[in-house]
DNA sequence: GATCAGTGCAACCCCAGAGTTGCATGTTGT
DNA sequence: ACAACATGCAACTCTGGGGTTGCACTGATC
């Protein structure tokens, strides 16, 4: 996972009304008007979050009969994860790197 | 490292310019006025995005002489990474224990 | 001590986006 | 067919924040 697919990641999860998605997501699948009960904002707000969340795969939609479901996907989270590390470890040894030719400086 | 602790750092970590910011940075430490030189950006706005970084723990400020010069600390990456993991985890424990129950129905 | 580079602060512009209301469009059940 | 519920779409408000310009201040350097 590249840098560039990062950073919207990052964005959609930038915001403490979709980590309160998300946290009710995590109790089970549920829809849009499910979820504006439980939560202090409109359905469509948290429609327009959804949609977000979905745009970086953080969230899936499941059709069941009528209404749409939305299901967490914990991959991409553990995947978002992995790349953070990767891009944490690199800058760690190039630094290392760096500071070790300015000490023998 | 809670979820509340991580938002804003996501949020921080949610923007192009910051990254590029951070890129500069992992070549080196540098003040606000030499990122000025390399990004397409004002001084001002680096030093913005730099006070928004250093809230966050992704940067700390070193005095050099008049200089301010700046060094990212990949430490903080990798802690984050290590918080969304476990986040990823939890949720996909439940969520997987969830379906297993629903399965049964 | 005069000059110059680096930083800090404040006011301002502008737009993305978070949230709302209102209405139209399905889709299910009776 | 009709009522009820769920979704989708559009227009609007308004705040936050990214970016800028301008000026004041501080610290080196000659």
């Amino acid at each position: 996972m590249t840098s560039e697919t990062l950073v919207p990641v990052f964005a959609a999860l930038g915001d403490e009304t979709r980590w309160s998605i998300l946290a009710a997501l995590g109790e089970g699948d549920a829809s849009a008007s499910a979820l504006a009960g439980r939560l202090p904002v409109t359905r469509q707000a948290i429609a327009k979050h959804l949609a977000v969340l979905q745009e970086v795969g953080l969230v899936e939609p499941v059709r069941v009969g009528r209404e749409v479901r939305f299901r967490v996907i914990g991959a991409q989270l553990t995947e978002t994860a992995r790349g953070l590390e990767t891009v944490g470890a690199q800058w760690d040894r190039r630094l290392a790197a760096i500071r070790e030719i300015a000490e023998g400086l």
